[in-house]
RNA sequence: GGAGUGGUAGUUCAGCUGGUUAGAAUGCCUGCCUGUCACGCAGGAGGUCGCGGGUUCGAGUCCCGUCCAUUCCGCCA
């Protein structure tokens, strides 16, 4: 060992001892008769300390041309320092320097490796394995590091053992794109990256081995957002002999032991809210519940007063924010113009003042009265003092825009606090959703996915209505994770193929290896993913997932520290029997 | 595929309705400083204003195109 000590260890206990440390310089302080190091590793940071007339004048001609990221071996003994800094938990020592020694000098860092650094995204990630000696960003994959093995230990408690299924496997055409490799050996012919490890996680229920799960990476070709990575991580699960509430609760039971665990936080049970009312209320099917301000459809008691826009409109939806009836102009605009951006697409809002007084003020104040405004705050249960924000149109897309008006009215007030966490499954997710784009059904979560028992004749009917044996976990707004029982009949799966529009035979080509072997003793089973990625940015209070993936990519799929993708040799391309239009 | 925002010193940014030699902070270099810990003080170096074109007597600034980054929509079973 070069080391006999870190550089987070040595305390005031540890006084005269002779110690050896190894680590970065973070900084040097350079008095003039005295010289200050700090010393950082993974660990932590200890200070070093030369003084002239008392250290070795080589040491302090070694010290005066450190800098910044330089390696060094430093020999020296624990003495208590003269000025102590209580900000670190070395603060009490220091080392007086026997010896330095630079292991390995650095090019000055173009970015400043601190917690508060000032160096760009862009730049960050292109020196990558510089910003991963910052500790905030350590502690990020610290913490991740901590999710996994508490992750492990909780399922390996339950009786769920880890098996690795293949990452080369076979690109079928429903969900995402696939990512594709090239067969060298089998000229024209394709891998696929998985998307999951779906099918196998199945088969391995065939299998008998009745508790699966994997910590695994995934794959989808699709664009990004800062939540989301072409390879992801997730905590992939499949029971067997089970009933959907089975796997509700083994999977609350692995949050709430992660939440317990790694934040110390007690969670309570999980509330449950179907997909029906998840959209009602809240317009979306990941509510965020750290607040209520739920939605108040006005619909009917809106209507017939001769205002065009609501008397036209499918639907019209209110808020209530609790007292903002002194909003000024100014801020009621900014709200206007936020749900008129192209991205939420509003052609405008209404609002209702009810004044402090009990006055009531609208912007269509020419169509309704003050008797007709009272049942529109009725109807939302609001009090003197409170604003109502009405939205109208369209149903769906009305909802979808008063989502994020709510979503904007909780950050306004201070309702979506970090350190909250609103837990909920949503559940009777619809099986299949109509494609306008290729005019089909398109399964929501996926084709394996069964139908309630009690719906399967709608399959035929009315497919739309037809719900599914589907539930998503939410925390804070976030899609955790979601899962299914699964279909694991023959002939229903056929049918399910079926009525995706897949033929007897792409159904059979792309999935009749699952078909067949739910013929020979496939037992009932269900599962769950879990955004592990996403999991970890949570639980950090961090937007985007990027600082916890060590070599994340960037928003088009780049990786600008090692540049790739890449091209490859024509020689490659030849042996793969692949050509590039150029 | 679409919309927004940004690209100026190593870095983070400022730079107004176009007008002398493009600034600040920080980092870097040199010197001074014996209890610093965001050390301090003095001095210095450092710029193809992303790229291409246009308007103009004159463009970092206005216009067009393009590239890159980023956020969102579409997309993501």
């Amino acid at each position: 060992m070069l080391r006999t000590y870190t550089c987070g260890e040595l305390r005031l206990a540890d006084n005269n001892k002779e110690v050896i440390l190894c680590g970065w310089v973070q900084r040097v302080r350079d008095k003039g008769g005295m010289i200050w190091i700090d010393l950082r590793d993974r660990y932590g940071i200890t200070q070093l300390i030369l003084e002239e007339g008392t250290t070795d004048p080589k040491n302090i001609g070694i010290a005066r041309k450190l800098g910044r990221e330089f390696v060094l071996k430093v020999e020296g003994s624990v003495a208590e320092r003269v000025s102590k800094n209580n900000k670190i938990p070395t603060g009490d020592i220091e080392i007086k320097v026997k010896n330095i020694e630079i292991l390995n000098p650095a090019k000055v860092p173009p970015f400043i490796i601190e917690d508060e650094t000032d160096g760009g995204d862009d730049l960050r990630m292109r020196y990558r394995y510089l910003d991963l000696r910052r500790s905030v960003v350590r502690k990020s994959l610290e913490l991740r590091h901590r999710m996994a093995q508490e992750t492990r230990r909780y399922l390996d408690q339950q009786n769920f053992i880890e098996v690795e299924t293949p990452v080369l496997i076979k690109s079928t055409p429903e969900g995402a794109r696939d990512f594709v490799v090239p067969s060298r050996m089998n000229p024209g012919e394709f891998y696929a990256l998985p998307q999951s490890p779906q099918t196998f996680k199945q088969l391995l229920m065939v299998s008998g081995f009745d508790r699966y799960f994997q910590i695994v990476k995934c794959f989808r070709d699709e664009d990004l957002r800062a939540d989301r990575q072409p390879e992801f991580t997730q905590i992939d699960c499949e029971m067997s002999f089970v009933t959907q509430e089975d796997i509700l609760n083994t999977f609350e039971g692995l949050a709430r032991h992660l939440f317990k665990q790694v934040k110390g936080i007690e969670l309570k049970d999980f509330p449950r809210m179907s997909y029906a009312d998840a959209m009602k209320y809240y317009g979306s099917d990941k509510p965020d519940t750290r607040f209520e301000m739920k939605f108040v459809e006005l619909t009917d008691v809106a209507k017939g007063k001769g205002f065009n826009v609501f008397d036209s409109a499918e639907f019209i939806v209110a808020i209530n924010a609790k007292g903002c009836s002194e909003y000024t102009r100014k801020q009621v605009d900014e709200l206007t113009e936020f749900v008129k951006r192209p991205q939420i697409g509003a052609k405008g809002l209404i609002y209702v003042r009810y004044g402090t007084d009990g006055s009531l003020k609208s912007s269509v104040d020419k169509f309704y009265n003050e008797e007709d405004l009272k049942k529109w705050v009725k109807e939302a249960g609001a009090e003197p003092g409170d604003l109502l924000l009405v939205l109208s149109g369209e149903i769906n897309h009305t909802r979808k825009a008063m989502n994020e008006l709510r979503l904007e009215m909780g950050t306004r007030l201070g309702l979506r606090d970090k350190d909250k966490y609103s837990t909920l499954w949503v559940l009777d997710f619809p099986l299949l959703e109509w494609s306008e784009e290729s005019n089909r059904w398109h399964a929501m979560h996926h084709p394996f996915t069964s139908p309630k028992p009690e719906d399967i004749n709608l399959l035929e009917t009315d497919p739309g209505k037809l719900r599914a044996n589907a539930y998503d976990m939410v925390v804070n707004g976030v899609e955790i994770g979601g899962g299914s029982i699964r279909i694991h009949d023959r002939k229903l799966q056929e049918l399910m193929f079926k009525r995706l529009g897949f033929s007897d035979t792409e159904a059979r080509e792309q999935f009749g290896f699952l078909m067949e072997a739910f013929e020979f003793g496939a037992p009932p089973h269900g599962g769950i993913a879990l955004g592990f990625d996403r999991l970890c940015a949570l639980f950090g209070g961090a937007d985007s997932i990027r600082d916890f993936i060590a070599f994340p990519k960037n928003n088009s799929g780049r990786d600008v520290m090692i540049n790739s993708p890449s091209e490859i040799s024509q020689e490659q391309l030849k042996e793969l029997n692949i050509q590039v239009k150029k």
